[in-house]
DNA sequence: ATACAAAATTAGACTTGTCTAATAAACTAA
DNA sequence: TTAGTTTATTAGACAAGTCTAATTTTGTAT
């Protein structure tokens, strides 16, 4: 029966430390069991259990009221696996070719993977990069996080023109049809009309397309 | 409850499968629930309920007297991780500038990414390579191994002199040791001397290095 | 305040992969 | 062949992570 060392951590206790952080981005959200439930996918019942797996290894603290918080040597942890999932989606779109919507879920996998140097390694084999192909900022060796000014495409005003700097969404389905629309990171869009009804948008996408996108497709959109 | 795919391989059966086949590369070996359990580092109890799940997968197939021997699919199977596992390899130490005696263990995890391309981009990315770092073949896309002439360096006569293609052991502590003794792939050795009383073997490493290392060494070490 | 609804928690069960201990089968050497 | 030793197999237990079905607890709206 081999004891597991205090700071050994299973794929799963990662997954966790990472849904905790992305729940946290968004401060308004209280870091509840159900919240975490909805990000993982898994019932409350299980969350539940890992959040005192979490707590007694001192990675979080959990308050009923207050919900769950990433204490210091968490947050690190999170910090640490986001930096490599977003180093290896630099590495599988630039070094293996593969699309933009291919490689967060290879990423998925890559980012467990452990060794103290490989994250650094990585990062300089690919030249420091400071965004992932997504438009996220990687973490830097030490934790800190290059923060950007972003917002959304949907507060876009009439008339005004902007560039893609990152997108909300990363599912498949909504980056196929980002290239459909030749839109990418750094495509410049001018709004041109938003309708009344339901917010809608005409876009200039770059030089050549003109078409309109919903709110929903202009909230998941950031420009500079 | 989400009923497992039969194509689904946990990270242990693929572990399996491998070790059943590196025992399979020794024709001597009957391919044992203790050979298993020996090449695992589990139980042979452990091995006797991975084997009846393997075997109604039709991954391998059992027999009391006969051992285990893997079916097409297994077989397939164990050689595309192995696959993964040599370009790996080969990616660490030249893209990232690993040391001979690191990769093996951060492979380890690699092998078991999952993508259906993922194996053929990196191929090609290394630009096809055929040996790993260790000097073992790196399987081809279809799974053809290419086979090479290999001997112990412990067979080879005294006076007679002979070219490194590859290591036996790829523990960190062995190929410390070959770093030390200037021992490379490719590296020419000539046998000046056996001892009679253990077999060990007084050796021209290069130019530069003369030494005796034991039997155990010679017979480690893979040479044309 | 009461009553219903939502969220948190507990209880109990299941799956995978592991172990030890006991038993059964096979092998080996006198 | 018969005793003693390995192997193989079975039985029962355990840890991790999950689930469903209760059962609190909390919040909200009349
Ligand atoms: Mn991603
Ligand atoms: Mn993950
Ligand atoms: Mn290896
Ligand atoms: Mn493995």
């Amino acid at each position: 029966m081999p004891i597991p060392h205090e700071t050994m951590r299973s794929l799963t206790e990662e997954n966790y430390l990472k849904a905790i952080y992305r729940i946290s981005l968004n401060k308004k959200l209280k870091i509840s069991p159900t919240a975490i439930a909805d990000e993982m996918g898994v019932s409350a019942a299980s969350v539940i259990d890992m959040i005192k797996k979490l707590s007694e290894k001192k990675l979080i603290s959990y308050d009923k009221v207050k919900g769950a918080k990433l204490l210091e040597r968490g947050q690190k942890e999170a910090v640490a696996i986001i930096r490599n999932h977003r180093l290896w989606e630099v590495f599988l779109l630039e070094k293996l070719n593969y699309s933009w919507d291919e490689i967060h879920d290879i990423a998925e996998q890559l980012e467990h993977v452990k060794h103290p140097e490989l994250a650094d390694r990585l990062d300089a084999f690919l030249g420091h990069p400071e965004y992932d192909p997504h438009g996220d900022p990687i973490p830097k060796s030490n934790g800190d996080i290059p923060t950007t000014v972003k917002t959304l495409l949907s507060e876009i005003e009439i008339g005004k023109s902007c560039r893609v700097v990152a997108v909300k969404d990363t599912s498949s389905v909504f980056l196929q049809y980002l290239v459909q629309l030749s839109v990418n990171i750094g495509t410049k869009i001018k709004v041109l009309d938003i309708v009344p009804f339901d917010n809608s948008m005409l876009l200039q996408i770059g030089k050549e397309i003109k078409t309109t996108v919903s709110k929903r497709f202009a909230e998941s959109l950031l420009v500079d």
